[in-house]
RNA sequence: CGCGGGGUAGAGCAGUUCGGUAGCUCGUCGGGCUCAUAACCCGGAGGUCGUCGGUUCAAAUCCGGCCCCCGCAACCA
């Protein structure tokens, strides 16, 4: 059976924080650590997968403070609201068995028990924190990490502050964590190994700061109120507690833990390689066997971040491409290890390439041809030519290996690029037997025509089974679709497990091919309206700081006007030309750029505001003698503009004052 | 010299552990086929493997210098 992991196997995403909207590198995450635990089912393990979110900390306390709820409210509905993480989850086809969530109330029962174990055991103590303090931030730094006297993150002024903390002892297990990283295979890849060692153990590993006073969103600590959990510890051990340690909610420590991997983001490597190693041998319990730090999804060559507003979002993608469609996409091109460029582009390419040219077509053309030669069900009377079969079939059987070597490896994009090896290979026999010849002749050909079938439909079988972890419906439907009743693990290794005399079945295109360039207009599309969803509703000018004096006011002459004409200035866009009425018995012609928000005809006989003794200005090569008044406002960022009408009653030339 | 990753055909990537004909996908050009989702199959063109130097019979691969890009530096997967 599973040879790595024996008969349990248990994996872990991050869990993530729910201050915002998950993006498409969550979903890649997550997606990743389904398809290895899909592939662990598949090969018969016992799997527990666990995912969950990072409830406590600052962050969200403002966060929710700002949007005036709760913080209990505020996380309740990004994970379990509308289009929350755990519709998404729902939506990308997530098989997790357990869901965590930091302020499930277990859970922090568990962690003020762990706590206090570390504490009472020495490994936790009380003592200063001092440092520079970012309010903005909430975060402190030292001395070397400012930048120009300022908050590294933000620019910001910093104070010096000091609080009461409590401390773990990180710096007595820098030597067995060292040793941990540098001589096993606790951290993968290797490539983080370095970065961790030469930036954090080696200039010494200080004490880790381990609670906070400053904010009460989080796991108080019970023999010290007024302390809550630094949110690390508390998210951490998530992995523990998941699993009944120090609790009565789950009965499977002893069974589950130690972790078979530990899926994790870059950014975080160093917290699950370096603190929560260490905390683990302080509460001397067993360590994962492995953290696998994954690499990033790159937009344009550089980060995804909100600030960049260009962010992913997965819900888009799935709903306008299907679920496994995205779900194979994000795993087939990117080496998992490293960071990948993400583009609309490469998306769709990928799709109609890999699934619908090479996979999708295979199986239509193959299932076409059976119903058509035969009636949708093939003859048990069939005839091999060795020659022809022989490297269709030495390559179908092979696959399982292959891909199975570079799934024990965490390698998803070599593992699917061998099951695609093999549908090309299935395409290419097609030509090189072309079944439409023989079908000329069934009396003579009709046995080795079926074979030929045949050949086509278990390698589909092979390739279509081992596609379960990353397209677990679209897998089903291809089995289906041959008549495939077999396919478990063992079955998969051997051709000729398909009964002879399968039958088929007719049905849509399972990838229909995309029209990129419509495609890409409706993403930009949809991603320009949810910026637009994201912009304030109503924006007004910020006031103005400098005051101006009574006199220089009092120069301004402000006049009612009564507009006698109004109409577009030839070849410009903005501007309109107005004529006047100004009580002074000579009409009045300004020009104004409101072209935009006003038609001429609409504004004939209205009674507006002008400032009248501007020095006349040319425009066009027409003067204006003045200014109309207007308010300007944003709404969605978009700029409107409303020019002021005045009571008709007034009359044209009555000044304001 | 803060640390780490990267620089390979027009684009996106693999190959570098253990030196020996430079590979894949897309695009492009030509051919084949007609079962199939204008798909599939075959072939061609296109690369001084960032740069300079070293080791070697032989370097994308090992060693050294330099240039450029990206990320990290206590909480964005």
């Amino acid at each position: 059976m599973c040879q790595n992991c024996k008969e349990k196997f248990y994996i872990t995403t991050p869990i993530y924080y729910p201050s915002d909207k998950l993006h498409i590198g969550h979903t890649y995450c997550t997606v990743a650590t389904d398809a290895m635990a899909r592939y662990k089912r598949l090969r018969g393990c016992d799997v527990l997968f666990l995912t969950g979110t990072d409830e406590h900390g600052q962050k969200i306390e403002d966060k929710a403070a700002a949007a005036g709820v709760t913080p209990q409210a505020f996380v309740d509905n990004i994970v379990e609201g509308e289009r929350g993480i755990l519709d998404l989850w729902k939506l990308m086809n997530i098989s997790n068995d357990r869901f965590i969530r930091t302020t499930d109330d277990y859970h922090v029962a568990s962690i003020q028990q762990i706590f206090k174990k570390m504490y009472e055991k020495g490994d936790i103590y009380k003592g200063t924190y001092s440092g520079k303090y970012c309010k903005p931030c909430e975060s402190f730094w030292t001395e070397s990490q400012l930048v120009d006297g300022k908050c590294p993150d933000c620019g910001r002024e910093v104070l010096d502050a000091e609080e009461e903390a409590y401390f773990f002892r990180l710096s007595k297990y820098a030597d067995r964590v060292q040793d941990l990283l540098e001589n096993t295979d606790f951290l993968e890849p290797k490539s983080r190994v370095n970065e961790m060692v030469n930036n954090f153990i080696k200039p010494g590993l200080a004490d880790l700061c381990v609670s906070r006073t400053s904010f009460t969103w989080g796991v108080p600590v019970d023999f010290d109120p007024g302390h809550v959990v630094y949110v690390w510890v508390d998210a951490l051990f998530n992995y523990t507690t998941a699993l009944g340690l120090y609790n009565d909610k789950y009965h499977d420590y002893d069974k589950f833990w130690p972790a078979d991997v530990h899926f994790v983001g870059k950014e975080i490597v160093r917290f699950h390689s370096i603190i929560w190693p260490a905390m683990l041998m302080s509460m001397e319990m067993p360590l994962p066997k492995k953290v696998y730090g994954h690499g990033w999804l790159l937009l344009d060559g550089g980060k995804m971040s909100k600030s960049k507003g260009n962010v992913v979002d997965p819900y888009i993608l799935a709903e306008k491409f299907g679920v496994d469609a995205l779900r194979f996409f994000l795993l087939r091109s990117f080496p998992f290890g490293s960071d990948g460029n993400f583009s609309n582009e490469l998306l769709i390419s990928t799709i109609n390439t890999d699934l619908a040219n090479d996979l999708g077509n295979l199986l239509s053309r193959t299932v076409a041809m059976v119903q058509k030669y035969f009636g949708g069900k093939l003859p048990a009377e069939q005839a091999e030519n060795a020659e022809l079969d022989a490297p269709l079939i030495a390559m179908a059987e092979a696959l399982r290996g292959e891909y199975e070597a570079q799934m024990e490896k965490y390698a998803f994009q070599n593992g699917l690029a061998e099951i695609f090896k093999v549908i090309s290979r299935a395409n290419k026999y097609i030509d090189e037997n072309m079944p439409w010849a023989l079908a000329k002749d069934m009396e003579q050909n009709g046995a080795r025509l079926a074979r030929v079938m045949y050949n086509l439909l278990e390698t589909i079988r092979i390739c279509g089974a081992l596609l379960a972890p990353f397209m677990p419906e679209t897998s089903e439907k291809i089995l289906s679709r041959i008549g495939a009743t077999e396919y478990a693990w063992d079955s998969l290794a051997t051709f000729g497990v398909l009964p002879r005399d399968t039958a088929v079945v007719a049905g849509d295109a399972l990838f229909p091919r995309i029209d990129a360039e419509k495609a890409l207009q409706e993403l930009e599309d949809a991603a320009a309206a949810a910026k637009k969803a994201t912009l304030p509703d109503l924006e007004i000018e910020p006031y103005a700081e400098e005051t101006v004096d009574f006199d220089t006011f009092c120069k301004s002459d402000f006049r009612a006007v009564k507009v006698l004409a109004c109409e577009k200035v030839k070849k410009s866009d903005k501007l309109l030309q107005f004529t006047l009425d100004d009580g002074t018995g000579t009409p009045r012609q300004i020009l104004s750029g409101i072209a935009k928000y006003y038609e001429p005809e609409e504004l004939i006989g209205k009674t507006l505001l002008a400032i009248v003794n501007l020095p006349p200005r040319k425009m066009m090569g027409k003067d204006s003698c003045g200014m109309l008044l207007s308010s300007v406002h944003t709404e969605k960022g978009e700029e409107k503009l409303n020019l002021i009408m005045l009571d008709d009653k007034i009359p044209a030339g009555g000044k304001l004052c």
